[in-house]
DNA sequence: CCATCTTCGTTTAGGGGGTAAACTAATAAT
DNA sequence: ATTATTAGTTTACCCCCTAAACGAAGATGG
């Protein structure tokens, strides 16, 4: 069992913790290279959400406001995004994808779905899929409730 | 298929792109707010190989040498690392773990072992580990030769 | 009704990460 | 000996982030 462990620690290492800068850099795709994965990761939640404020968006990315204000700043020069004044409460404002940023989220999955299907057609027998999913399902709970326990 | 293929894509997003930040957060422990996760994975590297140059640390975390010039330099006035001038090549340097350095990478080990090993022990059958292990094995060997490849 | 408190978002200062190109110093090669 | 190559550092400029100060709008309550 503690070899068992031990390489699954050296494994969470080398995948988790250092591997998403090697797989974003595997892309080699020009979006990559215009915007960071926090901007294509901003644009698809709000992609998502149709229109969102800035706090929410902190809460779903788990970044301070002011993170999201900068970022703000950098996506609406690009022309990717605009604000639409919400009615009741002037202090807040929504944030909505104009149509080059919808644009962009569209080619942000259709590059991430070809790659992820590159990987599992290639590498992957119909079986390994099956356990893929079940231990990425679990992964990403332990993720969720780890991160909402704080 | 198509439905597996979707559920893959939005998993790999969420566990392998933007899953790492959320890691290192719930450590919760006081090293991750010393020490960035670059400096702490140059460590490991520089523990494992006893002494090594700037420039073969620069190739293994897939950064330009400025960027381990700037590292090291902060982790040396930190007391980690010190400089033990090579014999024959006056241009290179080996650059090699102090004892601090050295209790560093200890308890970063010691750290991520309880991490894992909780993780797994609470969240995962004896067969779900088999599967872990078979499924991030493969995927490992797909961020080395990726990142090899280019 | 006006003063205070809270909330939303922005700004500023400072520190983390990175690249690319210029530059120094030492070894290799012609 | 002179030129080229290699190792590492420096500089300038970009990204990311947080924490604290700040302005403006809503909510509360005397």
């Amino acid at each position: 069992m503690d070899k068992k462990l031990c390489e699954a620690v050296e494994l969470f290492e080398e995948v988790i913790m250092y591997g998403t800068e090697r797989i974003i850099r595997s892309f080699e795709h020009q979006l990559f290279e215009e915007y960071s994965s926090e901007q294509l990761q901003m644009l698809q939640i709000i992609s998502k959400s149709g229109r969102i404020s800035p706090g929410k968006l902190a809460a779903l990315q788990g970044v301070h406001k002011s993170a999201i204000s900068n970022r703000y700043k950098k996506l609406e020069a690009k022309g990717l995004l605009t604000t639409v004044d919400s009615e009741k409460d002037l202090r807040g404002k929504a944030i909505t994808l104009t149509q080059k940023g919808n644009d962009v989220v569209a080619l942000f999955n259709e590059v991430i779905y070809e790659h992820v299907e590159n990987i599992v057609l290639n590498d992957f027998h119909e079986e390994e899929i099956n356990e893929f999913l079940r231990i990425f399902r679990k992964l990403s709970s332990i993720l969720k409730t780890e991160g909402d326990a704080k």
